[in-house]
RNA sequence: GGAGAGGUGCUAGAGCGGUUGAAUAGGCCGGUCUCGAAAACCGGUGUGGGGGUGACUCCACCGUGGGUUCGAAUCCCACCCUCUCCGCCA
């Protein structure tokens, strides 16, 4: 949530941001706040003097307990009134501000949908890094990056979808997957899942040598996880809720789509001092998302699945040292790019395409499939200033004593499915065989797959 | 599955119907002492919301939410959480 004193000052500039991140103006009505909040700071001074006149017949009981009696019962009718329509107006109040996005950054850049994304860099095996004329807004960069897959030695061949390699290598099986769990599901194995141990252990070296902590948090959390990280109420429909939660409680749980919000929640409620911060932390978790709503697409394969692997970098931190998380966290994500040779582009996404509500600023790492001529996104790093640390009550204390909010910067590490695919379609052979990116040989204890490596039976 | 105990401030831990925002101890901050430090002693030390330019003032908060009462940390109900013992289990 947004701190309501800055939404009561900045109530123009609020709507505006509404707008601009094409948040449903109806859900994050800004007026019907301004109202809501002027009346609930009435009732809260109508309240705050009743309750004062109760103190002092309180006081008046211990000497005349009749006299009080009789004053006490008249006021407190009049409390309870007061009550109850302070608690229905703070029901509202919260409602809408729920749907009230983050403040942005100033030099976020505004555009309707992924089209107005502006490039901020894009890199190519061998080559290094785009020149900036070769870039800009929408896929400004993609004429310039490489026309087949670069892994490739000289060989002249019609690259293979990653679905048909993954057949011929005989790794990833989406049809037992469906008949055991349904669509959506795959099996990995051989040295499809060997590769991912691999990229696994590749990067969690990396951030330990970068001093991050390492994290495993629970997967099915409360309901205020969710709300607190932001991924409710807006995106409520893509979290599976379990319907036999836990026996002794009638709580319901849901299983995250991220281990973003478990993480975070880690931190909930708690005074940090600011000599601790920023706590960096990482955590490797499956990942689970119902995909409501994306109907027919990327239904193929791995590249949209239900439940998928991920490594998550998390960052709690002083207000002044979000900017410099957000930067090492891309630092990281093109480590490892550059570790797997991947060619790849960041883009600084756009106000219709920030992402969820929390966003301050948000940019994508997307990876290019070379053999498909498309871009694919793989790593998302946020920067949601102290939006989540709000909801979920992270506080630091300063060094001047003071207790502020902690700032909240959360990347994606790595999503395996995403990466084994890129791999794949990157490091293809002339015959359906693809090469090993040579940081992972030492981590797999070979250089080439082959098809029929791995025959399912 | 069975039996019990408990959740109070940064921490430990009193209080169990009436100036208790909360004893006491520790921690932390400031001071005295010291060349400096330790020890000792003195003083201070919560969060959130409302109001006033301001010294200041009012309200809320003792796991959470309800209830009883003139008055609740203290009584009642529900929920959440933690711990101990037996059983079962990876």
């Amino acid at each position: 949530m947004i701190d309501p004193k800055q939404a009561r000052a900045n109530a123009g500039r609020l709507k505006e941001i509404v707008r601009l991140r094409k948040v449903d103006p109806a859900r994050a009505d800004v007026d019907r706040w301004l109202e809501l909040d002027a009346r609930r700071r009435a009732l809260q001074t109508a309240i705050d003097g009743l309750n004062s006149k109760k103190k002092k017949i309180a006081a008046l009981g211990k000497s005349d307990p009749d006299a009080a009696r009789q004053k006490g019962q008249e006021i407190r009718e009049k409390s309870r009134a007061l009550d109850a329509e302070a608690s229905e107006v703070n029901r509202e109040w919260s409602a809408l501000m729920d749907w009230f996005p983050n403040f942005i950054d100033p030099e976020m850049p505004e555009g309707q949908g992924e089209e107005d994304n502006v490039e901020e860099c894009a890199w190519v095996p061998g080559d290094g890094y785009l020149d900036s004329g070769k870039l800009g807004r929408a896929n400004r960069s993609a004429e310039f990056m490489p026309p087949r897959p670069p892994h490739s030695g000289d060989a002249d061949f019609k690259p293979l979808h990653y679905t048909e390699l993954g057949e011929k290598l005989g790794g990833i099986d989406t049809l037992q997957g469906g008949k055991v769990s349904g669509s959506r599901f795959a099996y990995l194995l051989g040295d499809i899942a060997l590769m991912q141990m691999a990229i696994h252990r590749l990067l969690t070296d990396e951030l330990l040598r970068r001093g991050f902590t390492p994290i495993i948090p629970p997967l099915l959390v409360r309901e205020r996880s969710l709300h607190g990280t932001s991924q409710f109420p807006e995106g409520r429909d893509q979290v599976y809720e379990i319907k036999t939660h836990n026996i002794e409680e009638p709580l319901p749980l849901f299983l995250v789509g991220s281990s973003e919000p478990a993480n975070f929640s880690y931190f909930m409620d708690r005074m940090l001092d600011e000599a601790e911060l920023p706590i960096r932390v990482f955590a490797a978790t499956p990942c689970f998302r119902s995909e409501a709503g994306s109907w027919g697409k990327d239904v193929r394969g791995i590249k949209r699945v239900h439940q998928f692997d991920k490594i998550e970098m998390n960052a709690v931190c002083a207000p002044q040292q979000s900017a410099d998380m957000y930067r090492q966290f891309r630092e990281v994500n093109e480590w490892l790019m550059h570790q797997l040779a991947l060619p790849y582009r960041i883009v600084d996404k756009c106000t219709g395409d920030a992402g969820y509500l929390a966003s301050y600023r948000q940019r994508d790492v997307e990876v290019w499939m070379a053999g498909s001529q498309e871009f694919m996104e793989v790593m998302t790093d946020t920067n949601t200033s102290d939006y989540q640390a709000r909801r979920l009550n992270i506080r630091y204390r300063g060094n001047d004593r003071k207790v502020r909010h902690c700032h909240t910067v959360n990347d994606t590490g790595c999503a395996m499915g995403r990466m084994l695919i890129a791999i794949l379609d990157n490091y293809q052979q002339p015959e359906g065989s693809v090469r090993v990116p040579e940081a992972l040989r030492p981590l797999m204890g070979k250089d080439l797959l082959s098809p029929g490596a791995t025959p399912v039976p």
